[in-house]
DNA sequence: TTCTTTACTGAATAAATATTCCATTAAATT
DNA sequence: AATTTAATGGAATATTTATTCAGTAAAGAA
């Protein structure tokens, strides 16, 4: 017998991206995804039992995938302000590189179509940057602020960075990225 | 002979701005919103053609309005800090007290449903800020980034926070508000 | 008051889109 | 090679949602 290919959900999830990217989530519909993905409609029920499934499905992936890169070669061996430019850095540059998955996300965190376990992640994210954030304090490097709000300045801030250089298609420089954590980093210091 | 009501059309808006803050724009549809104002669905389009050009409408209204209530009380006059300061306030206060106007208004950005002109209006959103920036930077006190990155940190941060702030039902605090503009000036001075 | 005109309603229709179904195809097993 | 089993494609169907329309109600004019 035929086996059910697994690289058919990828190539499933891939379409969904570009779509999604080009049209918006608004506009994403399961003939679409068929076509791009150059499956038959019924194929796609085969790997998922509805649109709204699939939605879940490739959110769930795409956020722990993204949070794991963002958090990747932070060491609590060096230095706070050494690994808050590491963190800062991977964020923009993941969001640049794999901007259609935060596209993605980002839309889906605005819609009806995010189940509860969903949503209870989407919360979570904030969580280790908390931590990071805690000990800048301890060590009298960050304002005595609540970490909501400096989180909230760091995150909005960068995304907003993003969009404009995606926007304008200007490349994601070493300049850009330093100037970017000069503005972050003078905002929290204390 | 009976004469269009001109009450009616902000009857819809109200509704569709109610829906949408509770349910999500990529949920909104007219029976909804026709219930939701009390009329018949019909009636509805006997003042917009579509349901896109209800979209479109009320975005452009919108849009006009926020930006308007966001520069009042800044005067050429005033040091640059005491503008900023003010801008921030305005920009925050703004965003918390229409809070349902500006969630359409990001939500609608964010979809397929705005036509050229509409794109072209949120595009424009930025000049003042830019203005406003280039006299701090004359007067040596913003430092010498892209106004379009300075813009992006300052819009970003300020949206994120009042994300935060609704979403935690946190009270918009005097102390609030200096906090924001604290990490904002600190960000951006030279 | 009666007539005329226009707005209003919401059920009926049209259009868009999700989901199912089955004939066909492809892989595994014998 | 024949048989079996499950996946596949895409037309057919179901569902949802936008739009229209015919009957009704309301406001002004005569």
């Amino acid at each position: 017998m035929k086996l059910k290919d697994p690289e058919k959900v990828e190539l499933i999830f891939a379409a969904t991206l570009r779509l999604v990217r080009d049209n918006n989530l608004t506009a994403l519909n399961m003939a679409a995804i068929g076509k791009e993905a150059k499956l038959g409609m019924g194929t796609i029920y085969g790997y998922f039992k509805s649109k709204d499934e699939l939605i879940n499905s490739l959110f769930k992936k795409l956020k722990g995938k993204n949070l794991d890169r963002i958090y990747a070669g932070l060491s609590p061996d060096a230095p706070f302000k050494v690994n808050m430019k590491k963190l800062v850095d991977n964020y923009i540059d993941n969001r640049v590189r794999y901007f259609s998955e935060h596209y993605f996300v980002e839309q889906c965190a605005n819609s009806h179509f995010l189940d509860e376990e969903a949503r209870a992640i989407n919360q979570n994210s904030y969580t280790r940057l908390f931590e990071l954030l805690n000990r800048g304090k301890n060590e009298l490097l960050v304002k005595d602020i609540d970490n909501a709000l400096l989180a909230a300045h760091m995150v909005g801030s960068a995304n907003e960075l993003v969009n404009i250089c995606i926007a304008a298609h200007r490349p994601l420089t070493r300049d850009f990225l330093d100037q970017a954590f000069l503005l972050c980093w003078d905002a929290i210091k204390r």
